[in-house]
DNA sequence: GACCTGCTGCGGGATG
């Protein structure tokens, strides 16, 4: 029998009347492993590879054949609008079969979920928030809705692995499982995985069951990039005056390709699109410009999102990560990036959004800086994010993606977790507590000792309380806490101001502004008329003119060392790229000459003044945080390390000194505890302040520095 | 600390 004999007749039809010739063959490989093994599934194939299908026919063929007596299908997403959007998608496919699906997150009415409550079956699709608040406030009413669940789908699973939010899901998954003592069959989706081992150790947590990842040997598409760099305007050499500017290039680029520009600061897609608009007037060419990004509203973000899918204009979106994710916008001819991509992984998620239908991604990284002074230190004239851009190129084209960091530590998350336990429960011995939250998958590093200590300081802020029989509630505190809505997520919001022109709502800012004051927002000008301040909300009018946007500064990542490496691969040697453009070219030329002459291919040690020196061993973040603290050991007297990336710069020492001590590090068996951490080193996570000091540090050491690694890459 | 992401249950008032 045949894979397409196998499926539930109505999903036959489903594949005729939409006149598919055959089943993929990660739709084949996933009906396999569901109908023949009761192992979990990580499906990790390209973008536009048919994922959701080859997840959800062979799992919807085996709920029609034996059906559940409760909800059977879990689905969860990291976003509402991907929720929304697969909700249309799978209700097409299941409308025949009288099973049916249900969204359940913070818009759905209170009478669509009471409907399931009623009657629960088919399938749920949910956020991880909306499941912790089901199993804290409606507990009961969970364990009836999940009794019979047979499988846990999770969506862009990528976006969950190594997160907090991750953490909190597979906790929430194992106390689910442990509610209703099923162990439904995981199925984790992903285009992006570097890392596929680790991906299917997060995905199996807490099920005992084997996961296999279906190797298809489907390539992703054929990538065409461009890379090209731009002095600013103002420093360009005078007799080329008549060179265009950015912003030209930029609309050259996009003119007559529906396209997203992608920056990595909103304030930054704000500029480019308002710079854009312009270039557009002056032309009498029309405005073909949008804007997505997180203080965009959810009402203006869908109209994008729709405008993108369903528009015949080459329209072009500015956007931050939000338009990273899964949602369908249809076939984008050319993806711009300004400035360097985070990560392979986010320059791969990225690139894959373009060319579903010509079969070739098409995407340009631009670059725009200030000319430097000649008199600046060498380091500093090196354009680093630009190197980084190329060997993010080249680790694509080399198939690496980075792996991911596995929390061995998430004591926020364990915090989390136990107020949310002791909410559901009522009270728990501590011997419960710690069976339950322990034995979990997501907390199976952390020690009864350290737990202990957990509990002793929560004990000390009121957060819980000890009862006379011994066991544990939750205290007047904690309960304040736990009772507010926004504890069921385990990320920090801000304090948002609605800006509103009449009913409409156009986003967000963070800070109030004052009347008259004028600021750009999705792409517009606006200026303020009146401000509420009760409401949070502020009035605004239609203002002409480029006013400045309202966010400012770019961020850090966990820098891997393999990326470092090929940043000084990049640097030292005399190869080209061809997807160099003459400004790129003649960038990297100047780059490479300021390295040669700082003597980087070959210098560990570099000289910046008599007592301050550079040191260059191309380590990755948690490696270079390992050697900058135990040589915060070795070398008492340094007073001050810079921490100029990729270098570590190092004041008030000799060069023998640094030298001994490198040569010490190098012989010596060096450990986490020849580290002196700065006392400002500390994870940041909204309950890390609900968690003792030295848990912290621990959480600290564990997930930003490396030893072993610094060992190793450093004796090389 | 850049960029994202999420949200209960109630009570009061309007509407059919």
């Amino acid at each position: 029998m045949s894979t397409f004999d196998k499926l539930a007749p109505f999903i036959q039809d489903y594949i005729y009347r939409n006149g598919w010739e055959e089943l993929r063959e990660i739709q084949v490989a996933a009906c396999d492993v569901i109908f023949n093994t009761d192992s979990n599934l990580l499906i990790a194939t390209p973008t536009a590879s048919g994922k959701t299908e080859a997840a959800f026919l062979p799992v919807i063929t085996k709920l029609y054949n034996e059906p559940c007596e409760s909800v059977g299908v879990l689905y969860i997403a990291p976003l509402k609008a991907l929720i929304n959007d697969q909700f249309a998608r799978i209700e097409e496919l299941l409308r025949e079969a009288y099973i049916p699906v249900t969204k359940w997150h913070g818009d759905v009415s209170a009478t669509a979920k009471n409907k399931l409550l009623k009657k629960p079956s088919g399938i749920l699709q949910t956020t991880p928030e909306s499941l912790e608040a089901m199993l804290m406030r409606r507990k009961e009413q969970a364990v009836k809705l999940f009794s019979d669940l047979r499988f846990i789908i999770i969506d862009e699973v990528h976006n969950f692995i190594g997160e907090e939010r991750g953490t909190q899901l597979i906790s929430l998954l194992e106390r689910l499982q442990k509610l209703t003592g099923m162990i439904p069959v995981r199925i984790g989706l992903s285009a992006t995985l570097g890392d596929i081992e680790g991906a299917e150790d997060w995905l199996n947590g807490g099920t005992e069951r084997k996961c296999i990842t279906p190797d298809t040997g489907v390539k992703r598409r054929r990538a065409v990039v461009m890379v090209e760099h731009f002095y600013e305007f103002a420093f360009q050499e005078k007799d080329k005056k008549n060179e265009i500017s950015f912003y030209d290039n930029l609309y050259e680029l996009t003119r007559g390709k529906k396209s997203i520009v992608f920056s990595n600061a909103r304030s930054e897609v704000e500029k480019n699109i308002v710079n854009l608009k312009d270039v557009a007037k002056k032309r009498g060419e029309p405005d073909v410009f949008m804007v997505h990004h997180g203080s965009i509203s959810a009402s203006d973000r869908e109209f994008v999102e729709e405008q993108m899918r369903l528009s015949d204009l080459p329209l072009v979106t500015g956007a931050t990560v939000t338009l990273e994710l899964g949602i369908d916008l249809g076939d984008l001819e050319r993806i711009i990036q300004v400035g360097c991509p985070k990560s392979v992984a986010s320059l791969s998620q990225r690139l894959g959004r373009s060319g579903r239908r010509s079969g070739v991604s098409e995407m340009c990284f631009l670059f725009e800086e200030e000319k430097r002074s000649e008199s600046t230190e060498f380091y500093k004239a090196i354009n680093w994010s630009f190197i980084k851009c190329i060997a993010l190129i080249e680790l694509y084209r080399e198939n690496y993606i980075e792996p991911v960091l596995p929390e061995r530590y998430p004591f926020g998350i364990l915090y989390h977790q136990t107020m949310s336990f002791l909410y559901s429960r009522g009270e728990a011995s501590p011997e419960v507590l710690a069976q339950s939250l322990l034995s979990e998958y997501a907390f199976r590093f952390v020690t009864q000792e350290d737990y202990k200590e957990l509990l002793r300081y929560l004990l000390k802020i009121g957060h819980i309380e000890r009862t006379e029989n011994g066991g544990f509630i939750l205290g007047t505190e904690g309960e304040k806490i736990a009772n507010h809505y926004d504890f069921y997520s385990v990320f920090e919001s801000d304090v948002e101001y609605s800006v509103r022109e009449g009913s409409h709502e156009i986003g967000t800012l963070t800070r109030l502004m004052q009347p008259d004051t004028t600021f750009v927002l999705g792409g517009k000008s606006w200026m303020v008329t009146e401000i509420d301040k009760e409401n949070k909300n502020i009035y605004v009018k239609s203002a002409e003119g480029k006013p400045p946007t309202v966010w400012d500064g770019t961020g850090e990542v966990i820098e891997h060392t393999r990326v470092l490496k090929k940043m000084k691969e990049i640097i030292t040697t005399d190869c080209m790229y061809p997807y160099l453009g003459d400004g790129a070219k003649k960038r990297l030329a100047e780059i490479r000459q300021v390295a040669a002459g700082a003597g980087l291919e070959t210098k560990e040690i570099f000289e910046i003044s008599p007592d301050t020196y550079g040191i260059s061993l191309w380590l990755g973040t948690r490696a270079l945080n390992s050697l900058d603290y135990i040589l915060n050991k070795l070398l008492p007297d340094r007073k001050f390390a810079e921490p100029y990336w990729p270098f570590l710069i190092v004041k008030n020492v000799t060069k023998n000194e640094l030298m001994d001590a490198l040569d010490y590090i190098r012989k010596n068996d060096v450990t986490e505890s020849d580290y002196i951490v700065p006392k400002d080193a500390k994870t940041f996570g909204k309950y890390n302040d609900f968690v003792p000091e030295n848990l912290l540090i621990k959480q600290y050491v564990d997930r930003y520095t490396d030893v072993v690694e610094m060992k190793e890459e450093i004796s090389l």
